[in-house]
DNA sequence: CGTTGCGTTGAATAAGGTCAAATAGAGTGG
DNA sequence: CCACTCTATTTGACCTTATTCAACGCAACG
């Protein structure tokens, strides 16, 4: 079941059932939607990684996410109607279109699915201020450590190793997402791992020390 | 009327006026909410300023926005129905209570009004993104003058002068809310004002030269 | 007046960006 | 299997920018 329906009973479940969940494949490098398309469908991540982008005034892109397998894309389309982002599958990947406006008749007779929509909107709301916020206040050793531990926590949360994982991301777009230069990026992983705090190998990262990096966050501007 | 009814067509707000409003005055200092408080109602702000702050990792603060009148608070507590910020007022405000439970009830019986709510929530989600992502590629002067502008753009749209207008905040307020130290805030207002763009008086700020200002986040990056 | 909060300015410092060069892998074709 | 190429990554040297620390100015208010 990819709908993400953690804030559904069960009868609600086979209610939602109605609905019809379209599979689609993508490459690496394919979009999954465009800036300013119109606006259709959730997508439940099968498999795979995408990259959200978001281009700015001054012409350069920025990637202001990255979703993993159970996780949702597509909330940026909602209110507007059309997409806000660009979303790029990271390697070949899978998602599970759920049409909206389908949904949008089922929360009328479900309650609980509307205000389930309105907490997903709302962590929305909340990651984005929160983790953004986060960053003007920090170093890059402490971005880093956060990118890492939120990385981790997710992955964890999916059922994946929480200390051992692959980056499916350049340094790139790393230091795109965390407003470092992919340099700073680099010389900041090395940096982490000198403290022997965590283990680089080209994309392969091994968390050495959960705490010692929970504490790179803690001490900033102590 | 203090509801944002710009989606609501005539009957439609005549339903909504069987919502309650109430009003209710704030000192300057005075808390409208604090993080963890339930969330009942959203605020439209009839007059005054807000600030909303939420604490940081570290212990300290970060402002995360200001508010003017016209404008609508509480959107963050829709979602977890608690407040995720503090939000407090600048200045002796007034705001007008709307009752989220009445809300809703409406919006099932008025589509538009549904939609309308994903509307401002999305702008939300958007708003952080986009404001928010933007700070980390912008130097100091640059994110001045966005704020600035973005500043001059609210007041027009609220019917105020554009072209000048006092701050309710402190240096310090600013630059938390743009990841500044103080100092910087204040450095930079006087080389916007050494460039002749705007004449900085204490509080009292005037926009000598909008396209100018423009000009100023436009170079950046280029 | 003196105090207090806020704002401005200067000098020294630290952090990250920029530019440049070296290295390492992954994939390709011979 | 090897050379070749392309891209990603790492590292170094230098420079720009914002922060830090400190001093001073100013206005409001008791």
């Amino acid at each position: 079941m990819c709908l993400p329906c953690c804030g559904l009973s069960r009868p609600e479940r086979e209610l939602a059932n109605r609905l019809a969940f379209s599979r689609s494949r993508l490459r690496r490098g394919e979009h999954l939607y465009r800036i300013g398309d119109s606006f259709n469908s959730l997508y439940a991540v099968r498999n795979g990684f995408f990259k959200s982008v978001t281009p700015l005034d001054n012409g350069r892109e920025q990637v202001t996410g990255f979703s993993m397998p159970g996780e949702v894309l597509g909330l940026d389309g909602i209110g507007p109607e059309r997409h806000a982002f660009n979303c790029i599958a990271l390697e070949d990947s899978e998602v599970c279109a759920i049409p909206f406006g389908g949904l949008q008749s089922l929360a009328f007779e479900i309650p609980s699915l509307q205000r389930h929509f309105y907490k997903m909107m709302s962590r929305e709301i909340t990651r984005g201020h929160g983790v953004m916020l986060q960053l003007g206040s920090m170093n890059a050793e402490e971005r880093l450590a956060m990118f890492l531990l939120n990385l981790s926590r997710r992955f964890a949360a999916r059922g994946y190793s929480e200390s051992e994982f692959n980056l499916r991301m350049t340094r790139e777009e790393i230091g795109s997402y965390l407003s470092l230069t992919l340099e700073t990026v680099s010389r900041t992983f090395s940096k982490l791992q000198d403290e022997r705090l965590i283990c680089v190998q080209q994309k392969l990262i091994r968390i050495l020390n959960k705490a010692g990096l929970e504490g790179v966050m803690g001490r900033q501007g102590n």
